[in-house]
RNA sequence: GGCGGUGUAGCUCAGAUGGUUAGAGCAUACGGCUCAUAUCCGUAGUGUCCGGGGUUCAAUUCCCUGCACCGCCA
């Protein structure tokens, strides 16, 4: 049997959970599901990492001990989960005592192997901070939060001999090709790799911090971050003699968020090569959901979480919608428009609808049991396609493509749209003749529906559960993608069931829901304050010319009580000699740009309607510098 | 400052060892059907393929350069 092991990075307790860590663990749950499906044993850990001074801080603001703090953010990670249909095998917490033993032993397997030394160094140290800063950390040679000069300090620290192993890991990452991968992330750390590679500092003294767990051959020190935090992946499954490791271990996979590349992709690989155990097989790195709040739902004048649409259009839409519009590696935007258009036309229109015209037909035509099916030439196309499905979605996911398994998957649903609207099913029911043909047909079409939904189970579990259900098929958990492979799988005789729609539309929120009566592009509400910061001038043209190789910009000089130059789009409107000893309206402190060869110390305003703009001119006579406010 | 990425239809994105009409989905318009969640199917468009220069018989595709955005590093 072939064994699979996911994870995700364990998250950290200092803040609720948001849609990035949605977004990691759904797409390691999909993983999970499908290996599974494909017959895999598999194994899925996720968690929380709870010790650092951020958490003491934490937890001292909360009015808690740390652990206390840890338990009840810990709490609500663990409580997403199954509202967000995760199967994780197993939820690991830093704080567990299994933990904190393999971290301990480990270390001083390491410290035995000479790959941790002590050492003193001197640094800037910000006492508000509580920690050292490099010198390139400093903003004008103080601390960037205090904004105080940082004392010079000595101390000492255990460090890993990190750099002793570059060589290796370099080899290692061009050897496999797929080590860390999309290749984006493989590149930056080769490019890394490429300066030296210092040793890592993986202590901090009790003096500083006690919320950490004690090294085993010094009792002053807790280790600090990563040798603490990476090892979970060790601690869920086992590490070092269980059975469960031997299995898994060797079947690695993580899976992560771009932002801890560094520690994943190079310090992870060089302290298992210290501690003797074999690298994992494989890392994911996926992007960031940019969160567009100018597109979310302003109708109660909230910002929106994208969280919390889950709960609004419901979970499936929520996984489909993640998965469907983020290139795995890449970043994304989330908006609330974005998602409402998949779930109409992806989901209610092509899915739901077919899944609600087809069993309504099958319970009209062939009283509501799945007919019996005779082949015919006319609907070999429906199921060559059918056979290539899984073939596909193999490849994407091997490739970490789960769009391109889903844009597969969607190709089938509108292939069956197209096979009904040729066959036309309601033609044949007029006609007693055609019945075996429409028995076939309306087979065909119910099978297809049976590829669709098992192929979905990963992405949708509740939704593709529930066609399955309604195609009268029992043991849902129990599917794998072996009945997937052949045609005609689905048995004659089984009692279908319409059901409600399965996925509604999304209807518009009405024009009157929006303030200020249709006005939907109003900006963000600014203060006084903001609108003071603009300096605002009369100022009047002395001469203006067109810029070279462009229609739309003007250079002009203008005369604010000082002579400068701005560059304006109005040439599509404006002659230049029109504008000669015009006073005209402009803002002096914006940022000077380049705009086709030509530096613009300002800007003017005008009315912009498309390709009619309208300068903002006086009413009367208006001084030059004069300010506007 | 160094290195790298991206810039293609209104929107989100594919794509081509350089070669006649540059693609998909959504949105738009029109047509067809009526089993279905006003759904489905079909047809129709629209593009200075970021700007400039170069190589070439030919560049959106290759090279150089500029601009914009993003990332990594310093």
């Amino acid at each position: 049997m072939k064994n699979f092991y996911i994870t995700t990075p364990i998250y950290y307790v200092n803040a609720s959970p948001h849609i990035g860590h949605a977004y990691t663990t759904i797409v390691a749950d999909i993983m999970a599901r499908f290996h599974r499906m494909s017959g895999y044993r598999s194994y899925f850990l996720t968690g929380t990492d709870e010790h650092g001074d951020k958490v003491a801080e934490a937890a001292k603001q909360a009015g808690e001990t740390p652990q206390a703090y840890a338990d009840r953010i810990s709490g609500k990670f663990r409580a997403l989960w199954p509202e967000l249909s995760i199967t994780n095998d197993y939820f690991v917490r830093t704080t567990d005592k299994d933990h904190i033993e393999v971290v301990r032993s480990i270390l001083q397997k390491v410290y035995d192997s000479g790959d941790i030394y002590f050492g003193e160094y001197e640094g800037h140290y910000c006492v508000g901070c509580e920690r050292f800063y490099r010198e390139s950390e400093l903003v004008d040679g103080m601390c960037p939060d205090h904004h105080t000069v940082p004392e010079t300090r000595k101390e000492s620290n255990y460090f890993f001999r990190m750099g002793k192993y570059q060589d290796w890991l370099i080899g290692h990452i061009q050897d496999n090709p797929d080590f860390i991968r999309p290749e984006r992330y493989r590149n930056e750390v080769l490019a890394f790799l490429r300066e030296p590679l210092e040793d890592l500092c993986i202590s901090r003294p009790k003096t500083r911090l006690t919320w950490g767990i004690t090294l085993p051959f010094d009792e002053n020190y807790v280790t600090y971050v990563w040798f603490d935090a990476l090892i979970n992946y060790l601690t869920g499954i086992g590490y070092p003699d269980s059975e469960k490791f031997k299995t898994f271990w060797p079947n690695s996979q993580h899976l992560i968020a771009k932002d801890i590349l560094k520690p994943h992709g190079i310090y992870w690989p060089t302290m298992l090569k210290g501690a003797g155990v074999e690298p994992y097989q494989h890392l994911n790195v996926h992007g960031y959901w940019n969160v567009d709040r100018n597109k979310m739902s302003k109708s109660r004048g909230t910002v929106v979480n994208p969280l919390d649409l889950k709960d609004k259009y419901g979970l499936d839409a929520f996984r489909y919608f993640l998965m469907r519009d983020m290139v795995f590696g890449l970043d994304s935007n989330f908006s609330e428009d974005a998602f409402v258009q998949r779930i109409n036309s992806d989901l209610a229109n092509d899915l739901g609808n077919l899944v609600s015209r087809s069993l309504s037909m099958a319970v009209k035509y062939c009283d509501g049991r799945v007919p019996g099916a005779v082949n015919h030439p006319d609907d070999a196309p429906l199921i060559e396609r059918a056979a290539k499905l899984f073939p596909e979605m193999e490849i994407s996911f091997q490739s970490l493509e789960f769009h391109k398994a889903l844009i597969s998957i969607w190709d089938f649903i509108n292939m069956t749209n197209r096979y009904i609207v040729e066959r036309e099913p309601w033609s044949l029911a007029k006609d007693p003749s055609s019945k075996t043909r429409l028995d076939t047909v309306i087979y065909n079409i119910l099978e297809a529906l049976r590829i669709t939904a098992i192929l979905l189970l990963p992405f949708m579990p509740d939704s593709a559960g529930d066609i399955l259900t309604r195609l009268g098929i029992k043991d849902i958990e129990s599917q794998g993608f072996d009945s997937v492979r052949a045609w005609g799988g689905l048995s004659k005789g089984n009692v279908l069931t319409r059901g409600k729609s399965l996925f509604p539309r999304v209807e518009h929120e009405k024009p009157e829901d929006t303030p200020a009566a249709g006005l939907t592009d109003i900006k963000e509400e600014i203060s006084f304050q903001d609108f003071e910061k603009i300096d605002l001038r009369v100022a009047r043209v002395v001469k203006a010319e067109r810029v070279k190789k462009s229609d739309k910009l003007l250079k002009l000089k203008i005369d604010v009580g000082e002579e400068r130059t701005i560059v304006a789009g109005i040439g599509k409107s404006y002659r230049p000699e029109d504008l000669v000893g015009k006073k005209i309206t402009v803002i002096l402190n914006l940022k000077p740009v380049k705009l086709m060869g030509v530096k613009s110390h300002g800007m003017l305003l005008a009315a912009d309607a498309g390709e009619k703009v309208s300068l903002v001119s006086f009413d009367g006579d208006a001084d030059v510098g004069a300010k506007i406010g």
